[in-house]
DNA sequence: CAACTGCTTTACGTTAACGTAAAAGTAATA
DNA sequence: TATTACTTTTACGTTAACGTAAAGCAGTTG
């Protein structure tokens, strides 16, 4: 099965057909056509797919864009291959730093949590 | 110096002061006051850091003000402390599965830069 | 063949998170 | 004392990321 529906990939994905769409009228999704009906390739599951993980990372959706676009062949320019090398390296700081963002948070979470306990317990006691 | 005007904190977070008197309209921050003039304290410097923060990480405004007033005191009632363990648990759901999301990216980032940096030694040999 | 079911386009509406501009108060400084 | 630098409130504007509704085509199912 080398094919999905548009709704096929909104019941995996959870999200709506609209938001499927939306993705295809900013252009980071292109499916074929079937006459009127869309046909999404596994390349264009895997696309959404991306799309989705970028989302839950907090980026736009130009962000993932770009950073789909750097999976793509034919960039054949040398200025091109720079740049996104560049741009590579730009996604990998802003990586790091949500790494630090999120230890740093769930840090503060145990301790609440801890605290949390704590006062349960000795409300137990009272 | 235990007290940050607006603008002091506006440069030092690189935000405008725009920004941070819209977080106090939704109640994320709630500012003394001299007069007129808003008067930062150090809690309330921490409280836009964890704005920050989770903004940095996709959270809504919303998130990030039931996160940060899981650091609050006066927490006394057993069922709001049973509710906010739970929402805990939640937020450190979604934290790990970010984790995942970007350990994924940045593998995927890896693959993205060598296969640029070869395509550009191979370019340079041709 | 009528009624679903699922797909399509078109287009206006909505929410979050601010931006931006206007008008005015206050305090230090030239 | 006039200007400069900072602050305030009020309020309309903007962008991203969809939501929602309307109207219609295409296949198949009782």
């Amino acid at each position: 099965m080398a094919e999905y529906s548009i709704s096929q990939l909104s019941k995996e994905f959870e999200v709506t057909t609209r938001t499927i769409r939306h993705y295809e009228e900013l252009g980071l999704l292109a499916p074929a056509r079937r006459g009127q009906t869309r046909v999404y390739s596994p390349a264009d599951r895997t696309r959404l797919k991306l799309i989705l993980r970028g989302k839950r990372l907090g980026l736009s959706l130009d962000d993932s864009r770009e950073i789909i676009d750097m999976y793509e062949p034919g960039k054949t320019n040398i200025d091109q291959l720079n740049k996104l090398i560049g741009a590579i390296q730009t996604q990998r700081h802003k990586l790091n730093q949500q790494l630090d963002d999120i230890s740093m948070l769930l840090k503060d979470l145990n301790k609440a949590e801890a605290d949390c306990i704590k006062a349960l317990k000795s409300s137990g006691l009272t």
